[in-house]
DNA sequence: GTCCAGGGAATCA
DNA sequence: TGATTCCATGGA
């Protein structure tokens, strides 16, 4: 249901509503560690920012009120694409339930997890500032960033600003990086920069291209790009790839714990838990290992 | 003061 | 290949 502008004051001012909604969990969703730019107001809604929008998502009963700015115009479409309302979480869920009781425990936890077509260059660059780095630094970060470089939007009486465009940050140095507070990062921002704007990684090539060990290789020629920052891209980003299992340590932690019992949990082998994982989430591994991360983090 | 955070890169065996 | 060490920063 699309509200036309008009209905709520503000000419640009879009409303969306989602009715009852089976795998819908604003918390789950939003702090289940995929995406930094949603935050919590004071009367239990969240406010996020992807592309050129703006929106707020209140719940009422069963059904969520979006509302928000949008560039193009269209807020049901970005909704519907961001929030990839058009895979069937309830058939993933049961499929990943039968594997084993870890399983259903954990996916009983984060039951409203979506997984976020979030865009592919700030996907990149967050999951960069991620590296060794808190959650709420890396959401300071990102704001701090996107406040000095992205594009100012107005929402509801507040400025907001987009992430910014590679273009937008052709020019920063590795000194200004710094000041933003990025630390080590400052230089992997700004030669993974370099190399997209140069052409050496073509993101439209990365997005169409199929094969997703193809695509991991070519991120990983990135600068702080790891084998978990490629794996968390290709997963959280709109590459949506729901095979790779990004290994932390919280993952290796819950992994340890639940299937490989070694006394000392660091001295545990990536490969052996990359087979694990394999052998038994299969292509679903990526959702696997986001509600085990989600479940050992917060329960 | 010490430890830790959704790791990566450089270095060395 | 595999293991160690260093890398800024801020909060607990």
């Amino acid at each position: 249901m699309l509200m036309e502008s008009n209905e709520i004051g503000d000419k640009k001012m879009q409303q969306y509503i989602l009715k009852n909604p089976k795998t819908f969990n604003m918390k789950d969703i939003f702090e289940c560690g995929q995406c930094f730019r949603w935050n919590e107001q004071e009367d239990g809604s969240y406010t996020g920012i992807w592309k050129e929008n703006v929106v707020n998502i209140k719940k009422e009963g069963q059904d969520y009120i979006f509302t928000g700015i949008c560039k193009s115009g269209n807020l049901e479409e970005e909704i519907k694409e961001y929030f990839d309302l058009n895979r069937d979480y309830e058939k993933i869920k049961k499929e990943l339930s039968k594997i084993d009781e870890n399983m259903k425990n954990s996916i009983k936890y984060g039951e409203g997890i979506r997984i976020l077509n979030q865009d592919l260059w700030e996907t990149i660059i967050s999951f960069i500032i991620s590296a060794n780095n808190n959650i709420p630094r890396i959401k300071g970060i990102i704001e701090r960033l996107s406040k000095e470089y992205g594009k100012k939007l107005e929402f509801n009486g507040k400025e907001y600003y987009a992430f910014p465009t590679p273009e937008q940050l052709k020019d920063v140095t590795v000194e200004e990086y710094r000041k933003l507070g990025l630390g080590f990062r400052d230089i992997r921002l700004y030669e993974t920069t370099k190399m997209i704007i140069d052409g050496k990684v073509n993101l439209k090539q990365l997005e169409q291209n199929p094969n997703t060990m193809e695509v991991r290789e070519k991120l990983l020629t990135l600068s702080g790009v790891g084998p978990k920052v490629a794996d968390c891209i290709l997963l959280f980003s709109a590459l949506k790839r729901f095979e790779v299992f990004p290994i932390d340590v919280w993952v290796r932690r819950v992994m340890n714990d639940l299937y490989i019992q070694n006394e000392d949990e660091t001295k545990v082998n990536k490969k052996q838990i990359e087979n694990l994982a394999k052998e038994k989430f299969g292509d679903l591994a990526g959702l696997a290992q986001q509600y085990l991360f989600y479940w050992r983090r917060e329960a």
